[in-house]
DNA sequence: CAACGGACCTGCCTGC
DNA sequence: TGCAGGCAGGTCCGTT
């Protein structure tokens, strides 16, 4: 589900609502996720406050006193704020709850999330220590782009969602920025010119933006902290077109895979 | 190093 | 209607 849109837009839902906030308890239903949650999490969090709510690349930083809390969303994980009494519903794993009767509730269908705790600055844990650049920040340009791909072979597509290359490239807005720039997915990472990759650096930030802008995309199930879902799918002009035709010229758009993955693209914009 | 496949899970859709 | 198979927005890890 998330990609870095969806994950933003959680934040700048959730933050509101929990900054400054206290915790007065922490449920854990189900801690088996990608990894489990900490056994000694409620008694790490007790009467702790949330100081703020960062993003880095596809995760979320939940700052208290005393550390951090890293929340990665998986391929189908959401937070939403609801009543602490609220009956929770099916794979609704772990509840953070705040002073003020506000409830943050996390759920997760296919578990792939986590949530970790980490005492030391997150930027240092091994889960983010390495990973590449903000795709909306300074320090992304084509010029990067273009000096980590020397020598790679591996297709463009796969290079570009390497989030030691950028983080929150996901599949969605990949298919999408490489259109946006007239790039074939499977091209060599390797063989594309700078003048290239200056352009494809800016449809990228572009395209991340613009989601950011709409809520998020939502496919299936994607919902914001109010369970309201995003808008950017209106606005795709490739993933999930298989067969229909381009927006720009009319010839069906194409559906292959690449590194596993579905990789759609229009044969008439994209060499 | 780079590249690739498998692994982790549930839910939903398709086709027989 | 039931069931098997395939696919899904991520990404780490082990093997070539």
């Amino acid at each position: 589900m998330p990609e870095l849109p969806e994950v933003e837009t959680t934040r700048r839902g959730i933050a509101p609502h929990i900054t400054g906030r206290r915790i007065v308890d922490v449920r854990v239903r189900e801690p088996r996720l990608r990894w489990p949650v900490p056994p000694d999490l409620s008694a790490t969090l007790a009467a702790c406050a949330v100081l703020g709510v960062r993003r880095r690349g596809k995760y979320l930083l939940l700052d208290f006193e005393g550390g951090t809390l890293i929340a990665h969303l998986g391929m189908s994980g959401s937070f939403r704020i609801c009543e602490p009494n609220l009956p929770p519903r099916r794979h609704d794993h772990v509840d953070l709850v705040f002073e003020g009767g506000i409830c943050l509730r996390y759920h997760d269908p296919r578990r792939f999330g986590c949530l970790l705790w980490t005492a030391e600055p997150p930027a240092q844990h091994p889960l983010l220590a390495e990973l590449g650049p903000e795709p909306l920040e300074g320090g992304f340009d084509g010029a990067h782009l273009h000096r980590l791909a020397a020598g790679r072979n591996t297709a463009v597509k796969s290079f570009i969602m390497d989030s030691h290359v950028v983080v929150g490239v996901g599949n969605i807005y990949a298919n999408e920025a490489l259109f946006l720039a007239g790039i074939h997915p499977g091209r060599a990472a390797g063989k594309i010119g700078l003048a290239r990759y200056r352009n494809l650096a800016g449809r990228i930030s572009e395209v991340l933006a613009a989601s950011i802008e709409q809520g998020g995309t939502t496919l299936r199930d994607f919902v914001n902290e109010s369970g309201a879902p995003g808008y950017f799918k209106q606005v795709l002009r490739v993933y999930d077109r298989g067969g229909e035709p381009c927006l720009a010229c009319g010839v069906p758009i194409r559906c292959i895979r690449l590194g596993q993955r579905a990789t759609y693209y229009c044969p008439g914009c994209q060499h």
